[in-house]
DNA sequence: TAGATTGTTAATCGATTAACAATC
DNA sequence: TAGATTGTTAATCGATTAACAATC
């Protein structure tokens, strides 16, 4: 097998960076959210790290590294970051996301009721099933083919891949070729895209054989 | 002068590393299952590498660390490395799960009939509406109370939490407690657990949210 | 003030990458 | 053989941690 000679790049290296800060970002603010529910309306680096599992330096470097100011001795505005965090994630706007493939998962996201919560709203899903076509929902289905025209209009900017892997590809470039930015893939296979496309993977089969691993390993040590 | 002492040992990796690295052999896997289905027995690393978006080196390195041995010049025999991860990953044996929780998540879970594909079996789910309880099915669903008693009588260590916030820290410690040692979590909690038990969450709102941020930072850098 | 906490700079540590020898 | 590829050691790079000055 012959490989071709272009030149390797890692275009995802920088992009992986940035993902596993913003993901820190995101457990910080539902951390803070709990405690701000319990009364609090200060907090100190060293609560929010042990709450997350992560250092106290760590948590003071995120947070001079996106701006979000503390107070020496007071510890940390708990509404200051959060409002802070939410204007970095664009939390005032409300973020519209399309779905392909009603199955398992697919039934469960649409049933999902959390998502607005979040400013985030699923605005409707598409199956090759004519039986699982519908019209007058909360989350209406249409045929894969009218993907495109829903994503214009309603300028949809992130997608859902939860069809078989068969079939991943396909809907994924059609979604890409639509206007689509970011997607959310449940299909175990890794989607090609343009570099402009950034593409974040869920395969609970993965996790799961990753947990039985890890907990064999410890099983061994002990 | 100093001289190196004989004994070589591996030094301690922390769990995340592990965790990391395992993730990528079980994706090589997937990878390699896939090149063996299209008709190739033998595969190099750059191939391998450019397909899961790493370099040849990191594959390399992976294979050498966990021992999987390649041939220089006609690369890696498919097969033979299909065999080490599996019996890395223990793959001959059948890993029993149970499943807390037949909301949205947990329905979709005992839906999906991936799993015995990959050495792995939900026996039980368990719920606490008793409209959800079911006696004669391929997966049977219990009251929580019963939960103890299955988890010993069928020696499960492996268990999914999709249950509400609320109670997940609960269900969590009754499952540790009847002698569970990984624990895949939905909740949007950190769940707090002796150290010999290792936890994987998955959240899909967070992954969402993760993927919106990075959408509008590559816009906004165009 | 004394003590506690932030925020930044420096040090460390370890994963990733580069280089290259081995060898098929 | 010549060329290609593995496998390992060394270099790099950057995230994490430590140290500590600033200051409330």
């Amino acid at each position: 097998m012959q490989h071709k000679t272009e030149t390797y790049t890692h275009p995802q290296k920088n992009r992986e960076m940035i993902k596993k800060n913003i993901q820190r970002i995101i457990q910080y603010r539902m951390c803070l959210l709990k405690f701000q529910n319990l009364g609090f309306d200060r907090i100190f680096s060293y609560t929010l790290a042990q709450e997350i599992g992560v250092s106290p330096e760590q948590v003071r470097k995120d947070f001079s590294q996106f701006n979000l100011r503390g107070n020496k001795k007071a510890g940390y505005k708990i509404q200051e970051i959060l409002d802070s965090i939410n204007e970095l994630l664009h939390k005032e706007d409300l973020h519209k996301i399309i779905l392909a493939g009603l199955g398992n998962i697919g039934k469960a996201l649409v049933q999902y009721k959390g998502f607005i919560n979040r400013n985030m709203q699923l605005v409707a899903g598409f199956d090759i099933d004519p039986a699982k076509l519908k019209k007058n929902c909360r989350i209406p289905v249409f045929p894969p083919d009218e993907m495109a025209r829903v994503i214009r209009e309603e300028k949809v900017v992130i997608g859902i891949i939860a069809v078989p892997e068969q079939v991943a590809q396909e809907i994924c470039n059609q979604m890409v070729e639509a206007g689509i930015r970011g997607i959310l893939n449940f299909a175990p296979i890794m989607l090609k895209t343009p570099p402009d496309v950034t593409v974040q993977n869920i395969s609970v089969c993965n996790e799961l054989e990753a947990l039985i691993y890890m907990t064999e390993k410890q099983e061994e040590t002990k």
